[in-house]
DNA sequence: TAATATAATTGATCTAAATCAATTGTTATT
DNA sequence: AATAACAATTGATTTAGATCAATTATATTA
């Protein structure tokens, strides 16, 4: 073996070890002499902006998990209309636990760290560590949540409500995160808030300008977002 | 101990044993030497019709199994606007795992008998029993489609389409518990489709009058429905 | 620094579904 | 069988947000 490998090789072992987002990630719940182990049971793939990480017709032998970068995940219908299911924030993981198919196409936001994990590994390694499995139920459980509060925002919120919910969401998100929650950066564009939303890009453009007006929100830039009154956003989004 | 005593223990221990539903529920993963235990872990209750098993803001220490009836789940907007999250059948399980709050209310549709766990006994059972870890896992993730399937009619379907696929839903649920697919009967009323697809009581009568003038449904009761055309239906639904 | 492509905003008009209002149908109750 | 209470349908009107259309910003590339 050369040194190069042997560098390399141990690069690969010391990966969950030195992982930044492991504390907001499913795999905190690993003690520290579980990691070596666990590095070697997913590696890592790069991918940059509005690539494919997978499409809802792919059979789902992968779940990933994101280290750096931002991804989309979203259901197209055969005429094209579109609804963005998630953004997803570096901790997340996606794809589908034991489902034969993935249920959306998921797509890369800039650039993109992620960790790749076989189905069937990962799936070995919770037998054997079985507080992975009641990690990742809790994860999952909270995941299913989150869905519910969307079908309530999709469902009944009218367009400036949407909108002040979604805001306050990424500034939260952000929070969670250990980033400042204000200003908040959108790294996707307003149709990707639009499809988000399940509103039009004239809509989502229209609200930004009311609340831009009412001094309620400061626009930087298209996508850096200062919140100036973050008590009237709340009151707004119920 | 008296005579009706032991009888009263023998049923509660043979509980699981003799249930009709376990095949549809999570509780299949347990081998059958396992089931005297669980029928312990878990007990009985019943309800009757638009009685709350439990408020959103009650904490969270219990989670249901239904064994006979219907449930909704639903979240309410302090302005009285609802949104039902979802119509639970036999089977299903409902509450939350692992979460200090409901996420949402529960309210029986007819008369209702549940299956009632407590969140730490459970817990407790599934640290020596890990494959209902990992059922419960699937389940969820599981869920978790049909929560994301429903983003997406709420976001992005027109009313008869939304319509159309509640329809052809109720009858591929209806398949996968072995009753018949056809006619169909709607436990619910009107508003609460109304409810759960997002649209208001008068459009769903309007768009359900639409379909029987077409002959692609046949309304035999106004809770019976026959779907004369399935085919059509799942070309409306997309 | 033009030239081009892409993203976002703004205005005018249209429409699907909501709202308002009344009627009809169905199921309980006395 | 009459009355009341509730559920569902149908009609008239309104409206929030979509659609259509044009313009203005902001990136990207030559």
């Amino acid at each position: 073996m050369s040194a190069a490998q042997i560098v390399n090789q141990e690069e690969i072992n010391n990966r969950c070890r030195v992982c930044k987002i492991r504390t907001y990630s499913f795999c905190r719940c690993l003690k520290d002499d579980k990691l070596e182990v666990f590095s070697r049971v997913s590696f890592e793939k790069k991918y940059e902006n509005k690539q494919n990480i997978f499409l809802q017709s792919d059979p789902a032998d992968y779940l990933y998990n994101i280290t750096e970068g931002n991804v989309k995940i979203y259901q197209l219908l055969d005429d094209g209309r579109i609804q963005i299911i998630g953004f997803l924030y570096p901790g997340d993981f996606f794809g589908t636990y034991k489902n034969n198919k993935y249920n959306y196409s998921a797509e890369a936001i800039g650039n993109l760290k992620t960790c790749v994990f076989e189905q069937k590994t990962l799936d070995k390694f919770m037998d054997q560590n079985h507080v992975l499995a009641k990690e990742l139920l809790n994860q999952t459980s909270y995941e299913l949540t989150l869905a519910q509060d969307r079908m309530t925002v999709l469902g009944k919120l009218d367009a400036i409500e949407r909108i002040a919910k979604f805001l306050l969401n990424i500034s939260n998100q952000r929070n969670r995160i250990g980033w400042q929650s204000n200003p908040i950066s959108l790294s996707m564009t307003r149709q990707d808030i639009a499809d988000y939303l399940g509103l039009t890009i004239e809509t989502v453009s229209r609200e930004f300008t009311k609340l831009k007006t009412k001094n309620i929100i400061r626009v930087i830039s298209s996508k850096q977002i200062f919140l100036n009154d973050v008590k009237k956003l709340e009151e707004i989004a119920k």
